[in-house]
This record gives C-alpha cells, sequence and structure tokens, in this order.
DNA sequence: AAGTGGTCTAGACCACGAC
DNA sequence: TCGTGGTCTAGACCACTTC
C-alpha cells in the first residue's frame, strides 16, 4: 500500500489500469470493474476515471458499452497517428537545404479520370502543376498536382515559381479533409529522369484528395526519392 | 438566430468554433474568446468549452497556452491516423478468403544486424519465421519475421504452421507498443517468387519493430503483393 | 502579478442496450 | 427494465506564461 500524497489525475489511472492489463490482470476479453467502483478504488471522482477509460477505448486497449461494462479488447487494435509531412517542413527537419522549382504550369480541363476522381462535372477547369523539391540540392519530392478551379479561382493567377502550390493551398485553403493513399510504384520516364533514378526504380508514392467542406479542391501525386521511409509510432 | 431545442454540447461547440475558423471569422494565427467567453455565448459550462478546444487542438487546427490563450494554428498540422492493418481481418474485410502457408522457421543467433535493431545482447537466440498470407488464393503478403525468444520463450515452441506468427504474437504478447516504417522497394529474388511477381518489381514494406515494456519482442518486414495501397482518412 | 488553460469534484440526468 | 457509460454543470484550485 502505498502513500498518496499527491490526487490521483486521470493520466495515473489510465496508466496504471493500463499496466494491470498488461500485467495480465485482466486478460483479454475481460470485464473490467465499472467506473464507480474504479473511482472508489483509486479515491476519485467518477469524471477523473471516465476519461482515463475514453482514452484507453480511443487508443484501442478497450472496448466499453453501455449497461455492458467495459472490457480489454480480444485483439487489440492499435491505431498509428501521424502528422501529414509538409514537404518543406520534413526537409528543413532533417535539418538539409529546402529548394524548390516549378517544372509546369497549365491550365486545362480535367481528364476523364480527374473527373472522376474528384467527382466534378464535365469539362471541369483546372490548373495542372509539376515541380521539385530537393533536399541539400539533391531531388526528395516530384510533385504532379491539379487544382480545381471552380473550387478555388484564385489558384488560376497564383505565383507557383514563388510559392509551391503546397505552400500556397495551406495559407489559401487551411482546414481541409483530405483521403490519402500510399504506395509503391515504378519511376516512370520523367519521373525517373525527374528523381535522377533509373527507370523502374521502386517508388514511394503517396496521393492525396482533399476537400473544402464537401467540395473538391485538389488532387496530387508525390512521388518520393529512392529510400525514403514514413515513420510513426504507437 | 436559431431555437435552441436541446442543451449544447461539446461536439457542437466543437463543430461551430470550426465553421468560423474555415469561414475565416477567425484567421490563422487569430486569438480566440477566452473559454469562459465562450461558454457564456453557447450558454454552456466552461468544461464543455474546455472540452471542444481540447480536441481541435489534438485535431491541430488550434493551438492553446495558458495565459496565451487559444490561437488558430498558422500552418495546420493535421494529423493521420489509422488502424494498424492485421493480414487476416484486412483481407477478410475485403470479403476475400484468406489463407496461410508457413512457408520455412529455425531458430537461430541473431545475426548482427538484428542485435543493432533490437538492440539485443551479443548472441541472442532469435526464431526466424518465413510466412505467406494469401487473399482469394493469391499471395498477397509475404512476412519475415525474427522473435526474441529471450522475452517470449514460449514462441520457440509455438506452432507457426497452425497459426500465424502475427496471431500468435498478438494473442500472447498484446499491448506492445511499436514503431513502424513505411517504404518502397523491389522484389528481390525469393520475395518475387512467393509473390510472383516479376524481379524488381515495385513492393509496399511495411516494417515493425515491437516492444513490451522496454523488451524488444519482435521485428517484421511486410511485404505487400503489387497493388496494395495503404488508405487514410483525416 | 494576473490571466488563461488544465484538471478534479460531486452531483445529476440521459441514452443505449443487455437481460 | 435498469445498470452502465456518456455528458453536462457549477464551482474550485492549480500551473504555466506572458505581462
Amino acid at each position: 500500500m502505498k502513500a498518496r500524497l499527491l490526487k490521483i489525475g486521470f493520466r495515473d489511472v489510465k496508466q496504471d489500469v493500463f499496466k494491470r492489463i498488461r500485467s495480465s490482470e485482466w486478460g483479454p476479453g475481460a470485464l473490467l470493474p465499472g467506473e464507480v467502483d474504479l473511482a472508489a478504488e483509486y479515491g476519485c471522482a467518477r469524471t477523473t476515471v471516465n476519461r482515463a477509460m475514453q482514452e484507453l477505448s480511443d487508443d484501442g486497449i478497450i472496448e466499453r458499452r453501455r449497461k455492458g461494462g467495459s472490457r480489454v479488447r480480444l485483439a487489440p487494435s492499435r491505431q498509428v497517428t501521424f502528422e501529414i509531412p509538409r514537404v518543406r517542413a520534413e526537409i528543413e527537419a532533417k535539418g538539409a537545404d529546402y529548394c524548390y522549382e516549378l517544372l509546369s504550369s497549365a491550365v486545362v480541363k480535367a481528364p476523364r479520370w480527374l473527373e472522376v476522381r474528384l467527382a466534378v462535372p464535365n469539362a471541369t477547369r483546372v490548373r495542372h502543376v509539376e515541380s521539385l523539391h530537393y533536399a541539400d540540392g539533391a531531388p526528395f519530392q516530384f510533385e504532379d498536382r491539379w487544382i480545381n478551379l471552380s473550387a478555388v479561382p484564385r489558384a488560376e493567377g497564383a505565383d507557383f515559381a514563388a510559392l509551391s502550390p503546397n505552400e500556397w493551398l495551406v495559407s489559401e485553403v487551411p482546414y481541409t479533409t483530405a483521403e490519402v493513399r500510399f504506395s509503391a510504384t515504378g519511376a516512370s520516364g520523367s519521373i525517373a529522369t525527374n528523381l535522377k533514378t533509373m527507370s523502374g526504380a521502386p517508388i514511394f508514392l503517396t496521393e492525396r484528395t482533399t476537400w473544402l467542406a464537401e467540395a473538391p479542391v485538389t488532387y496530387v501525386r508525390l512521388y518520393f526519392a529512392s529510400g525514403y521511409q514514413m515513420i510513426a509510432r504507437y
């Protein structure tokens, strides 16, 4: 029995309950004590226990049901969470020099596949921008972006030679929702040339589609130079 | 002015504040009203506002400081969160048949590179297991796993022909912490053969290192068949 | 020194869902 | 039906930071 010099906080409760789960005091599927009981045991308010348990639930450690109580998850479905990397920040965080180059820019009618992806009407005008991001002078990421001009008309006149589309959009259209897809692909001709790798070399690809409250804003393909790794902890 | 039939909840506050940020009522960097003021405005308790703001902070929309107040983030650093994919669940979720095959298993001394990765002493014994996961009869994922026997002695006698190492570990050693790395690589000989792709084909690779309270448990490389995508929303 | 967010409390009511 | 978690409240004290 340990002396309780300080008040019990929700972090203490969370940590202790987690420890007891790890130590097999409560095995997978086991029913945990109710919030009222835990509050009595820890000598704190039920609200405090509630917050602790809520976080354990968010973390995928336990499952909670009204009337059913809280149970240790059978197959803990942990979640990874990591920040969406902004290229510039990502490069500068490594201590490397960031540099950006605009390769091409044109206003066109959206090709069919893009119409489908963004769910925009036929003949929607989009701005297509290709650019390259360097780390310490070496190609780091090739960016192939399409911006929906009916959602962001001001993008038509933006100077993407001065400011990358990425940063322009962040400053102009923040607080969007997005879908991200990660995959591996082979470096096709122009991409291989730009990233200075062999044709067919394995490339880490990020695709992102972005909406501003229902309105499709942009679709972008980010091709990373060889050796790129995305890292997360949980 | 809308009629307020129901009590204001933290979700309402969160959503409304977010809407006001998106509508540029509060631009990037702007100082938001204090919790007390917002509580008065919404006609609810400060605790309710606090929870809403806390979540907006977690979501990367705003930044909060004691005494400094809450501000809209200049560069919203949104976070992606997605579930750690369990192969079986992932395959069955697609409505495909899951099937598993053990390719090889051996107990050996950890090679040097693994010693370094897991930070284990020289001559640590590990179990090396190679296996293949099928979706509807087609190779889906090749698994190359190393298990630290000094951390999980029981793994030495486990029957990985019946149960995949993944599922065995989840049932035996749940609630671990982990580091995950995603990258693209080329299919080398044995991997190409097993995944039935051409040698050199781009492969999506997941590497995961797992600890149980400081003790390194396992390191695994997961090679996915061509066309695999990892998807997340935020 | 003072103001703002961070957290705890004790009590209350409600909604879901197992029984 | 009724127990359990979900949420709100009103009030309080504390801790961090800016002033």
